[in-house]
DNA sequence: GTCGATGTAGACAGATCTGTCTACACTGTA
DNA sequence: TACAGTGTAGACAGATCTGTCTACATCGAC
């Protein structure tokens, strides 16, 4: 859902593959744990290329990012949208993600743990990556763009994140929509 | 608070510098990026001490996470009585932590979304330690062990678990701990 | 028809990673 | 007194890390 197919990637351009390659073994396996060694050998191209593209592995965590919440925030509008885009919406949506075989986290609260310290930039973006999803969220309620349903929408996306994180070590992701559910119907 | 005085580590047993001084750069730097000669040169151990005392990093890590959760418990445990011991603790409580000049989010979740496909223990160590926060959280409220105060207390856990994460890109904490207090008054 | 962008394979440098090994010293205990 | 436990310094192995470099091929645009 999220996750482009294998078998798609191979017919792009050296540079797509690269970013698709990273896009997807940096969510999977953790930034530092993916070297560039790995993400050449599997987006098949040669490391002249890789290096001419991405001048270093920083430039290319950030386009992994950049494409990650572009990507997110496509899915997630749209699978809003498709589930009546009202409150009510939003425990379907993330039961799609969650309970996704290909599941680990956000990216960016991942990213942000990771490499916090060492790479200040990743507070930025989660920032606005979450201010975005705090804006979808918002859509779904009425008067949007009001103070009172901005702030609204930020508690509601201050839970989402907890649900998001509970999802990565609960033993069911239902539970977890349980509890997401019943913290969104009091606010 | 957290967080051992680097004074007092010296005069400590090697295996017990070991495991602060990882303590502290796995907290602050992450587990990747921290390697075990850095950790052995802060410590001032010989190398053979270190491997006599943790046969590998991954014992390291377990070590690690299991002394975080006791300190961290403790710590927890203290304050909200502190503060009174009942809900109204628990933003006070979360106020020293996430408003401290070491805080860099929780150890088991950066742990988890760094390592979580390579060392599958860590999830089962998160549960646990959230498993006993939330029971620390239910012992705020009327009627700990019941069933009803028990899905209370899971549920405000995962309001503090968006709270900690949200601690870690938001531009202040008292924003955070606001979203936090309003979820916490509704449930 | 020359130039710039895009692509290839793979050697190399220099740092850093985890883990092993030799060889020696001190201390408390049985 | 012999042994087990704890401690030291530092070389070494073998893998892996990021990033640079040479040398060559293809193709579209100006």
């Amino acid at each position: 859902m999220l996750m482009p197919e294998p078998s798609k990637i191979e017919k792009l351009s050296a540079r797509e593959r690269i970013l698709l390659t990273a896009y997807r073994l940096f969510y999977k396996d953790g930034i530092r744990a993916t070297g560039v060694d790995r993400v050449i050998a599997e987006a098949k191209v040669a490391k002249v290329t890789f290096y001419r593209h991405f001048p270093s592995k920083n430039d290319l965590v950030f386009e992994f990012l950049e494409y990650r919440h572009r990507r997110w925030m496509a899915w997630f509008s749209e699978s809003l949208a498709a589930h009546g885009g009202n409150l009510t919406a939003l425990v379907p949506t993330l039961r799609e993600w969650l309970g996704d075989a290909d599941y680990r986290g956000c990216a960016f609260i991942n990213s942000l743990g990771e490499l916090g310290e060492a790479v200040p930039e990743i507070a930025e973006i989660t920032r606005r990556h979450k201010q975005e999803m705090n804006r979808s969220i918002a859509g779904l309620l009425p008067n949007p763009g009001s103070k009172k349903t901005t702030e609204k929408a930020e508690i509601i996306g201050m839970a989402v994140d907890g649900a998001i994180v509970g999802a990565q070590y609960a033993e069911g992701v239902e539970e977890v929509l349980d509890r997401l559910r019943r913290l969104v119907d009091r606010v």
